[in-house]
DNA sequence: CTTGTCGGATTGTTCAACAACTCCCTAGGT
DNA sequence: ACCTAGGGAGTTGTTGAACAATCCGACAAG
């Protein structure tokens, strides 16, 4: 075969693989406004008119529909009936709520953890060197970021696919509460260190006391979040 | 009246009963099915004909497709893209996966529950006792129900509104598995006791030997279910 | 036996229309 | 001034039909 037959099959499979990807309209569109709404370009509350998307996105209603469900069952957006669908505005029950749930699932994972081997902890290692990376450049959000990819990997050292999905549900929502703060340095900073520490409790296999670790860790991280939030700059009148 | 004034008093009536709900039709087919999977009318590996639906349940495609992507997100139907939504067909798999789901929620919810009151423990009580009630009868599905009611109340402790959501589309997958099992009863027998034991465990606020037992409660339900699951009788050639 | 292709059947997506509901605004009573 | 009822205006809920894209099985050719 030629170099122009090969490239030719490429494009081939690339334009199929792209209008094949994983189902369709619906969930390129649900991509599409899923990192809206994570990114914090649609502030909590903001209502998504169908109307108006579907003049933008060029989908039809029911298309667009499919893709808010879709966001709706993520945690990303709530349904009101007969009213719409809206960015969900999280309140101080929500962020304790999440934070069990969190607590539960994680130290769940770690506390029944049997052997971890360093293959296992890349993933860990990985994003707690990209934490520290962005805390020297002072870059927060990232620092935010990376901690949160920390904590995703952690979940899925239970290895369960079912688990992993959950986890990211809950720290999607989570994000939405994160974004209302102004400075978020003081979030995320002092869990660059408290990250490094519970791998290396992990590494020495020592999950008894990482799980101990990892519970008030989230404790404080709540805790924090919740004065936070309660002094947030949210008033709109 | 005329026949026409009649026709039209008819349909809004119709309309009112079925939108009383503060749920929309969507919702409430999706409700239908998800008892007909559940209950394993509907064996896995069916495929839910759109045309056939739309004409036994008189609703439009659009909606009833709206009603798939919500059984869809709890793991009830897959959808496979152009072919349709089918009851799933888990495998060993899957019924690890799950049960790593399981251990990580149930025990990271048991470890940290401190100070369980008579109160909060009653719902565990009841599963308990409906169980034993069952088991006397010789009702073994009957028997599964409770103990799935007992689980559910179990992670119910944790107080986390959206981990009961996670745990519930877990046991529902669950149930999928256990349907496809010829004689139920060695499945749940053994568990009524171990149930009842975890409960006064837990009432002793011994919470850490109540997680231990858990653990070990469900590697051996995971391990029975495997080997019911590997030669259970589901063979369509 | 494999490969390629055709046609029927089913799903993906769009569109337009109407019914039902919410929200806001106004009118009228107290 | 306050509350309540009711009437639009605008939005969502649902339907049915239509067309395009895709899968599946069957059949023919090598």
């Amino acid at each position: 075969m030629t170099d122009a037959a090969d490239s030719g099959w490429l494009r081939t499979v690339a334009h199929e693989v792209r209008s094949f990807d994983r189902s369709s309209t619906a969930e390129r569109v649900a991509e599409l406004l899923r990192a809206r709404v994570i990114e914090g370009d649609l502030p909590p509350g903001t209502r998504l008119s169908e109307e108006q998307l579907v003049e933008v996105l060029h989908v039809s209603r029911n298309t667009l529909r499919e893709a808010f469900r879709l966001l709706t069952h993520e945690g990303l957006l709530v349904h009101r009936l007969h009213r719409g669908v809206f960015v969900p505005e999280l309140d101080e029950d929500d962020l304790v709520d999440l934070y069990r749930a969190r607590r539960a699932i994680e130290c769940g994972v770690v506390a029944r953890l049997e052997g971890a081997d360093a293959v296992r902890l890349r993933p860990l290692h990985d994003a707690v060197a990209a934490a520290e990376d962005a805390a020297r450049r002072g870059d927060w959000p990232a620092v935010g970021t990376a901690n949160m990819r920390f904590h995703l990997a952690l979940v899925a050292l239970g290895r369960s696919r079912r688990l992993d999905e959950t986890a990211a549900r809950l720290f999607a929502e989570l994000r939405l509460l994160f974004q209302t703060v102004a400075d978020p340095r003081p979030l995320h900073e002092p869990y660059v260190q408290r990250n490094r520490a519970l791998l290396d409790l992990l590494a020495a296999g020592e999950t008894a006391r990482a799980a101990e670790q990892l519970d008030a860790y989230l404790h404080d991280s709540e805790s924090q979040l919740r004065t936070v939030h309660r002094d947030s700059p949210r008033r709109v009148p």
